[in-house]
RNA sequence: GGAGGCAUAGCUCAGCUGGUCAGAGUGCUUGCUUGACAUGCAAGAGGUCACUGGUUCGAUUCCAGUUGUCUCCACCA
């Protein structure tokens, strides 16, 4: 049933109607069917409390395109969908919220506050998956999934336990990186650095046993009341003198002693280090070295500790509790209680009045800050659970290496490696309240650790019924790591997992690689022994008009949601993707989205104009025999370019892929085929009009096939209006390349197509009117070809009548002439024609075409070249140059008549 | 400090495995109420493909170096 459509497209009122069609009708369903290949992605799931940014867009478009193209191409595809409960970032927020009603964590309590975190999850985490459908993501909604749902959360479980259990999982005080205002620790990849401007404070530190000073430089002076030892290098000649002695700390005057260690870089600052192995990473390298005690000046809410915090000390030590590197507290005194900033400036002003602060040198350096809050991180000693990389680590290196996982494009593969052969041990404890319990209970009696899936109701050790359960929470990307399978129902072998997994492409942004990707490689290798996909698709992200990273603090974000409903899902997906390349950035424009606007607007008008005109009920092929030029012209170009997008797509070349489906449709079908169609159509022959109906519809029904992955809502809805074809588009099959399709004659068409081009531009260039028809006469060797030549020239050159001859006029006077390679075409223009300004202008093109011919001339010439080059490239450069000669001969004919 | 990207028309960017491929969109100029579309049609101008070497019969394409620019990682005690 044909319906009538608009004149302009109004993606408004169509795409929405259409999404809610599809998903009713179970289109986006993954089904399990043995007899196909699968075809699977498990979607990056978006922070649970976000909003769709243009990195979203980006990243499910592609992932959308590939999974239409596949399921067209008939695998069982799914996409699966779901969101991510973004510990971190989800708590901040809730914090935020309670923070304006007055309220704190501690206030609530645990329990009110994850009934509060639950309910904030309930109000705000459809926001994101609504948002998605305005996209057209066709994933499988009913396979839905949340990493801290029922599912996700027992594969966490799972594997906590067995890693701890294999050993892989430690618990231990080591240095972490500090968030003073989430108060939790962050692991190295959520460190972001900045450069701030700080200075190199010089303080001189006496010697005991020769009274001398070392000089010491340091950027974070405030840390000095927790040295417990200099460091110098021991090949460092200046001083050797003291090596064996000590220091006395100024402010609090302990005694220290100076080490020897390879750290203490000889070139760098003084040569002399203060060590601090409990705030500084490698600090607590050399302290672990040289067995020196740990001392903690820090609390964890970013004070100096005091005397309070000592006492804590005192008493965990006297209960005998103490564990492996449980650092020392100090009670800091004087600076007590006061922020580092304020302690680093007293401390620096009670250095000067001892006369201790040789030198403040400015200095730009890069400070660690909090990739959610921003705040300074200060590495900090403390408790916390580890993932042992080293092994886990090893085959997912190896897979890369084999070639079993392949990157697109290749060159993220090495900032893979990179990452996975520098990482360290991987802390997961958060000390947050949002997000997976972790599964340890801590017996109150005796100090026994338990870790099970379940709560443990005795101490396996000593009986006691008290037991407490670990109050930290894992890194959200622990649940993350796991999420190609976790969703797939591991760690039980359901049908989904056991028929979609292995997962097939990962498609994500070049920021997670180490986050995320790389922690989804080890975890799918170690726990289900198999990569949990084979292709990583990695896009770059968006930018705005003048190239600048969209953020929220430059408020430069443009909000696809308003694009959307300015230009429809169609057009941004097209603008997103089509002249990408991948692995790069792509620059937001106005520009760019209105031409694709455009686009879509092009292609509705072109169905548009189809639909008033056909009168068929179903698309099929003439016969052969019945086909005219251009018909079998278009079908030819449509085969090619079936192929070619084909391939593209299977390489992941989107962008190119859909650079020529946009200019098959719009430079090849509307501006030519279908002008050239309106001779049969507007005609009177029946039957040639029922044939160029059925060519007509055929190309543009492949056409929107082929367009569909990119702009699913209107070639549906185009589809459906044209009703030629049971069911919906997107479960039609892909189009395939059909060598019978490939004619002969296309050299034909485009002969003649360069001469209405060549036709054109003589006529603008002489400024004949359009309205102004002219007789046409054309000599050419190859009147056959020719023949048919006259329609076209009447419809696309302006043409009132033509005459094709193989003999050369003998008048030609006062007629422009128009030359191609192989024929001449004369217009009698007279009036309007130039003599000498029309000698001019071919004497011009004789010359360019002279050029041209020395060109393939001197290349033919050349014995290297036609003894080396392919035999394919010397005949296409001899045909060259035939054509060439050609042109120029019939050039200096016009010529010589004029 | 380590690694990588980018440098092509005024602007924004494509260009796969080296061979007239110098391209698209937009902008600009000119002409069009051409019964699908002015969100359009037709014609045109515009580039030493950053610089210097090398490999090759041949380099925008491969290699090395230089310059500019952006990003990631590590780190400056």
């Amino acid at each position: 049933m044909k319906t009538e459509l608009s004149k302009t497209y109004n993606p408004q009122s169509i795409e929405k109607k259409i999404y809610e069609t599809w998903e009713k009708e179970g289109c986006f369903r993954g089904v399990i069917d043995h007899d196909k290949e699968h075809f699977s992605i498990s979607m990056p799931p978006p922070n649970v409390t976000g909003q769709l940014h243009m990195g979203h867009a980006v990243d499910n478009t592609i992932q959308d395109i590939l999974v239409r193209f596949k399921r067209m191409q008939g695998y069982s595809t799914l996409w699966l969908p779901g969101t991510d409960h973004a510990a971190i970032a989800t708590e901040a927020k809730i914090v935020e919220a309670m923070r304006q009603e007055g309220l704190s964590k501690e206030d609530l309590g645990r329990d009110k506050f994850m009934e509060r975190a639950w309910a904030w999850k309930e109000k705000y985490g459809n926001r994101i998956v609504e948002q998605l459908r305005t996209l057209g993501t066709s994933c499988d909604w009913e396979r839905e999934h949340f990493t801290m749902d029922e599912q996700c959360s027992k594969a966490v479980l799972e594997v906590f336990v067995n890693l701890y259990n294999e050993g892989k999982i430690y618990r231990g005080n080591r240095l972490v990186n500090w968030c003073p205002k989430c108060q939790t620790s962050i692991s190295d990849a959520e460190v972001e650095y900045e450069e701030h401007d700080g200075n190199f404070w010089h303080i001189l530190y006496p010697v005991k046993e020769t009274g001398d000073f070392l000089e010491i430089a340091t950027t974070r002076p405030e840390t000095m009341l927790g040295d417990t030892a200099v460091a110098i290098n021991p090949e460092d000649e200046r001083y050797k003198k003291f090596h064996g002695c000590h220091v006395i700390l100024p402010l609090i005057n302990k005694e220290i002693p100076i080490v020897l260690d390879e750290h203490a870089d000889i070139e760098k600052g003084t040569g002399v280090v203060k060590i601090t192995p409990a705030h500084d990473p490698n600090d607590f390298e050399v302290g672990q070295r040289h067995s020196l005690p740990l001392v903690r000046c820090f609390t964890y809410d970013g004070k100096m500790t005091g005397a309070e915090d000592y006492q804590a000390y005192c008493d965990l030590k006297a209960s005998g509790r103490m564990t492996e590197n449980e650092p020392e507290v100090l009670d800091c005194g004087k600076y007590a209680g006061m922020t580092t900033q304020d302690a680093r400036k007293a401390i620096v002003a009670d250095l000067e009045a001892l006369g201790l602060l040789k030198e403040i040198e400015p200095l730009k350096h890069d400070v660690g800050t909090c990739y959610r809050c921003h705040s300074t991180i200060e590495p900090m000693i403390s408790k916390q659970w580890f993932v042992k990389m080293k092994s886990l680590a090893e085959p997912a290196i190896k897979a890369v290496e084999d070639g079993e996982l392949r990157f697109v494009p290749e060159r993220f593969t090495k900032i893979y490696l990179n990452w996975m052969r520098n990482t360290r041990d991987w802390c997961i404890s958060r000390q947050l309240w949002w997000g997976h319990r972790i599964p340890a209970w801590f017996c109150q009696d005796c100090g026994e650790l338990h870790v099970a899936k379940e709560a443990p109701t005795v101490c396996a050790k000593c009986n006691s019924t008290n037991l407490e359960q670990d109050p930290d929470t894992l890194d959200t990307w622990f649940s993350s790591a796991l999420w190609p399978f976790s969703i797939l129902g591991w760690p039980e072998e359901t049908p989904d997992y056991n028929y979609f997994y292995p997962t097939n492409t990962l498609v994500t942004g070049y920021d997670i690689i180490g986050f995320w990707v790389s922690r989804m490689i080890f975890s799918g290798l170690a726990y289900t022994g198999k990569l949990p996909f084979d292709t990583v698709v990695i896009h770059g992200i968006v930018r705005d008009a003048q190239g600048r990273k969209m953020s929220k603090s430059l408020g430069n974000g443009v909000d696809p949601l308003e694009v959307i409903d300015q230009y429809g899902a169609d057009a941004l997906r097209f603008m997103l993707i089509q002249g990408c390349s991948p692995g790069n950035d792509i620059r937001y424009t106005d520009d760019k989205i209105i031409a694709m606007r455009n686009f879509t607007n092009k292609i509705w008008n072109a169905s548009r104009f189809l639909l008033l005109n056909l009168s068929i009920d179903k698309v099929e092929l003439p016969d052969t025999k019945d086909l005219a030029l251009e018909d079998k012209w278009i079908l030819s170009k449509l085969n090619q370019v079936t192929k070619e997008i084909t391939q593209n797509l299977e390489n992941y070349d989107m962008g190119i892929a859909a650079q020529k489906i946009y200019d098959f449709a719009w430079n090849v079908f509307c501006d030519w085929y279908i002008e050239l169609s309106k001779i049969r159509l507007n005609g009177d022959d029946p039957v040639a009009k029922n044939n160029v109906e059925k060519v007509l519809a055929y190309v543009l029904t492949d056409i929107l096939k082929l367009l569909h992955p990119f702009m699913p809502f209107i070639t549906e809805e185009i589809f459906q209006a044209m009703g030629l074809t049971e069911g919906f588009l997107m479960c039609q099959s892909w189009p395939e390349y059909q060598e019978e399709l490939n004619f002969s004659e296309v050299a034909q068409m485009e002969s003649i197509m360069d001469m209405i081009k060549a036709i054109r531009e003589v006529r603008a260039e002489l400024k004949v009117p359009n309205s102004k028809k002219v007789q046409v006469t054309l000599v050419t060797g190859q009147t056959a070809t020719y023949q048919n030549a006259e329609d076209y020239l009447i419809r696309l050159a302006g043409a009132s009548s033509v005459t094709v001859t193989d003999s050369d006029l003998s008048d030609i006077s006062g007629m422009a002439s128009v030359t191609t390679a192989d024929a001449k075409a004369y217009l009698p223009i007279a009036e309007m024609v130039d003599i000498e300004a029309e000698k001019a202008r071919i004497q011009t093109e004789i010359e360019k075409a002279k050029k041209e011919l020395s060109f393939f001339e001197s290349k033919l010439g050349n014995p290297n070249f036609t003894s080396k080059a392919p035999q394919k490239v010397i005949d296409e450069i001899r045909e060259k140059e035939a054509k060439v000669k050609s042109l120029i001969k019939n050039l200096e004919g016009s010529y010589n008549a004029l």
